[in-house]
DNA sequence: CTAGGACCTACAGTGCGCTGGAGGTCAAGC
DNA sequence: GCTTGACCTCCAGCGCACTGTAGGTCCTAG
């Protein structure tokens, strides 16, 4: 069994200490971290597993107060799948809503450039950003 | 020529007027947004046409100061479309990237959601948020 | 002629997600 | 045995993007 220092974890894990402090204090953890004699957190390598999802989750947007909802979930132990997945289903679909928004974005932004680049190619003249 | 009041635009951009403010006082708006005779706001048609490319560019990621970067070019006047393209451009990528990292995100989870979706086809069991 | 509502400025407060400082413990290396 | 460095707790502070409040103006409708 792995016993990982929190500056192992963070390397790991690309997290900083302060953030694995924080997120421990925000309940983001599926189990207690256990600590030393002398007080200092030993991670397993579940821990990094469970952070580099995370990860991905924060990345993609969910907030620390609904990780926690799921973590919350996991710790009250088998029967609630249901609600877990449920959380689940519903992030997947908002990463995919964002998805599309940014298509949307992109979209716009591009017309931009390529408004611009015209703009170029004839020499600069006037009506370049009044226009959506 | 459209009189526009600041309760109108934020009606026509989904902005609040409180955020309407807070742009103007951050310098986000390419043209200084004249005042009647009671010193209300006046906008146009191309200021909400602004705005809603604005919140294009702040849905996809692009953070106010940067917006305020492309506008100080924007008011600068002509000679510099080069630097706005670069920046569009850049913005662009960054969009790209962000999309790319949440379709990662979404392979990740959406695994998760099939591991629980599989779990509840064979009742309920072990080892389910460990693993990544 | 007064009450309401939309607007104004200036500035303080909020929520989120960390980040950092103060003051202390502990084990290892010189 | 003393310094160094990684760690600890507690708590304050920060950056961003607003949001809201206080105190005031102005116009319109009853």
């Amino acid at each position: 069994m792995s016993r990982l220092s929190i500056g192992a974890v963070a390397e790991a894990t690309g997290l900083s200490v302060y953030a694995l402090r924080y997120f421990e204090h925000e309940g983001l953890f599926p189990r207690d971290i256990p600590r030393d004699t002398g007080g200092r957190r030993v991670y397993g390598q579940p821990d990094v597993d469970w952070l580099l999802l995370c990860n991905r989750l924060r990345e993609s947007g969910m907030p620390i107060a609904v990780i926690k909802r799921f973590v919350d979930l996991v710790r009250e132990g088998a029967g609630n799948e249901a609600d877990r997945l449920a959380l689940l289903r519903q992030h997947e679909a908002d990463v995919r809503a964002k998805i599309d928004e940014l298509h949307a974005c992109l979209t716009v932004i591009h017309r931009k450039v390529v408004s611009y680049e015209k703009h170029f190619a004839e020499g600069t003249a006037t009506g370049l950003w009044e226009t959506s």
